[in-house]
DNA sequence: TCCAAACCCTTGGATGTCCTAGTATATTGC
DNA sequence: GCAATATACTAGGACATCCAAGGGTTTGGA
């Protein structure tokens, strides 16, 4: 998209809130804000290294959900909860996996409204290799330190049990 | 969406992780993973009080950012390049921007290839209530610590300046 | 028993993001 | 001065996300 800023556009942002007489939110609002640039920046480091494999972050994540269920198999409500997205994002996913051989959708034994995903051979082992693939090239250098990465874990975490996420 | 989980999904996923020898870039793994659904939430409440407005959250960056330069106008490349987005998302937003009356586009004085986008009065103004609905909606209730949000600003300050976002 | 309410999935529509390619204008180098 | 290169914006296409609405299945209370 483009070489570096001369200058941290975000830190400017707070610096015009400050101005403004909106200080007291500044912070936060640059917090926000950078939560939201961190995420596009990391998003598009792990398509970088999925494409080659003809996935997307949403169709892997499904992926390797499935991969760790103990059957390969779950029902498409309960993916929807575990990934937090709107029923309809896996409807999606699904017809793209399932396009490319990855999973087969198959009735529920007892529930007739349910629907299961199963992943196939095939998806088992791309799960494998594409899961190796983010570990070495996006996790392993993630770009945070050990200590950030804890710190992170803790603020994030704590952040989305407020915010309804889960409640343990 | 839904409700809360009984457990922490990404929690999970980080000892699913160490469980199949990945411990090494387990915490990244979550680290990363809470910053993409941390923003899926901040996004959502964002939108929420963006959309009495007519607005998006990205459209609402383009307003803030216009009603910030001295003259109210910036070139469309420019804009790119401090919100951090692809032209083609630019062009995207101003369309639509430009068809609630909120910005017009006019030629640049002395080069024939760039486009300014420049902020009508109605654009200005609501840019301002706009910003004053987030401002008390969702900063001022970021959810964050006070301490947290400047962790927060250090450690994705940094992260942002190692991916290239800015050189400062 | 039976019908209304709840639940599950899919379709269709609106938005946003990116990429690729194409058109127009500027700049550079010979 | 002119051709080659670089830059700016836009059109079209692929994906993802959400919401609203619709059709099928289950459940639960009268």
């Amino acid at each position: 998209m483009g070489n570096p800023l001369p200058r941290d556009p975000i830190a400017d942002a707070q610096r015009n809130w400050e101005r403004h007489g909106w200080g007291d939110v500044a912070a936060p609002m640059a917090a926000i804000t950078a939560i939201m640039r961190t995420q596009q920046i990391l998003l598009a480091r792990i398509e970088g290294v999925l494409k080659p494999f003809g996935l997307t972050f949403a169709r892997y994540e499904l992926l390797a959900l499935l991969s760790f269920a103990r059957s390969g198999a779950l029902p498409m409500n309960k993916a929807s909860a575990l990934l937090q997205v709107h029923p309809t994002s896996v409807t999606n996913a699904v017809d793209r996996l399932q396009d490319a051989g990855l999973v087969v959708r198959s009735p529920h034994p007892t529930d007739g409204r349910t629907t299961l995903i199963e992943l196939t051979a095939e998806g088992r082992t791309l799960a494998k290799t594409a899961t190796a693939a983010l570990n070495s090239e996006v996790f392993a250098q993630s770009g945070f330190a050990s200590q950030d990465v804890d710190q992170l874990i803790r603020i994030l975490g704590k952040f989305r049990r407020n915010a309804g996420d889960f409640a343990d």
